[in-house]
DNA sequence: TAGTGGTCTAGACCACTTG
DNA sequence: AAGTGGTCTAGACCACTAC
């Protein structure tokens, strides 16, 4: 028998009311029904649906105004941050209104060089798993892509892990970890010769190097990522999320 | 008699909890209060305390574990998204440990230009205030940057405004707005001889261009921002948002 | 098993916007 | 004045972790 997932209430509301806007019931621009209102229809505590329209207004979707009401905003995206879009490379290519696909350079176990252990907070030389992998967009080559993992947050061997997924499923399937947070660094530079290659570059092309680490709810580093983007620019939304009490005096 | 603020009992709580962390009262690696105990301690329901540290457990000042508790981590910084970079230049160049100064290079009232005017969501030909500044770090020229907001949105005249403050403080002070998101477009770019000029680079060197239209709550938009960045990378740090029910299959 | 954080409820009052 | 979202409370039960 499988897990019986507990699923919070708010989170099923949140679910429901995401669903509405999808299909449309509540439109852009529209108001949507107020808290009591929601919360009686649905027989929940007004609680719960307060929690489930965080996230929805989080997300972009809705925008609350106090005194007056909540409304469709008309964004529907909620995973376009630059991480996101890092991390799950497909998924950035898909909302650009391209075909991603991922092919898998190499997929190796080797000791961490200096930098790789201290970024991933190991020692030095002990083993890593590095795979390489180009993402392409319409066919066309689009990053080309390092992703390090301390080798013991894997059982399995080698051979048995598939390179051609993202990078968040793969932690998620094969080490059962989630990315949570990550410190990112982003810079122009002029491309190296195998890096033109790679992307099918002209010369002097600059492309955007994103180097990043990334780490779970503990804190623990997951991965080391080195991506080059030989396209036009990374596109991303972001939401403020500074202390709300940091007024600027 | 100044206008009396109501402040939140959960962001005194916030802040309260910040200070002793800041202070070391609570040290990194330390386990806090539970729940219950800083409920009682404060005189305050468990909920107020619980979205004092939710806020905290965000920004990555604290960890929390079910069945377990709530650790300090040692991260301090809550403010170092790619989009608070934007905006408060001088902010990130004091937490890379240089000394910021901003430069006006011009600051004048025209007509919007088809690219402003569809950015701004304004008519064609529309005024709008163009300001132009170069940041420096250490002297050095750092960021050229232009920001073009709306001129509806200003009610001083022009030689009233102040353009060394910061963007979003300038907001603040001359039209009352708070900046929540934006929607962000990064690219390399190889610079003209103008942008070369004003930060100092040598030939063949790309730069960050980063072009971006920042909104209010209400998603009107503020500003349209176009900078370049000349200097070796930019730092951040982010922060998982999408749903948390998404959950990958 | 005791104690932690996670969720939900029902009710109250306040701040704000709109009519 | 009526209705909205924003905040806070007190209490309950659950899921999880450490001992």
């Amino acid at each position: 028998m499988a897990i019986e997932r507990h699923v919070p209430v708010a989170e099923q509301v949140a679910i429901l009311l995401h669903g509405r806007i999808a299909d449309g019931t509540y439109a852009p621009g529209d108001r949507l029904p107020s808290e009591a209102e929601l919360a009686d229809e649905l027989a929940v505590s007004r609680g719960t649906v307060r929690s489930a329209l965080a996230v929805l207004a989080t997300a972009g979707l809705i925008v609350r105004r106090q005194g007056d009401g909540t409304y469709v905003t008309g964004v529907m995206s909620a995973e376009r941050s630059l991480m996101h879009v890092m991390w799950e490379f497909t998924r950035a290519i898909e909302l650009s209104g391209h075909v991603p696909s991922i092919r898998v350079v190499s997929l190796q176990q080797r000791p961490a060089t200096e930098k790789e252990a201290a970024a991933l907070n190991i020692g030095l030389g002990e083993q890593v798993l590095s795979v390489l992998r180009v993402i392409h967009a319409d066919e066309r080559p689009a990053f080309l892509s390092t992703n390090v993992h301390p080798a013991n947050l894997f059982t399995q061997a080698i051979d048995q892990l598939d390179g051609t997924i993202e990078m968040r499923r793969f932690l998620q399937r094969y080490c059962n970890r989630e990315i949570v947070c990550g410190d990112m660094d982003v810079s122009a530079a002029m491309p190296s010769a195998e890096v033109r290659d790679a992307l099918s570059l002209g010369a002097n092309v600059p492309v955007l190097l994103v180097e990043s680490v990334f780490y779970d709810a503990d804190g623990r580093p997951l991965v080391l990522s080195t991506s080059y983007y030989g396209g036009d620019k990374l596109s991303f939304h972001d939401v403020r999320r500074s202390y709300p009490w940091a007024k600027t005096r």
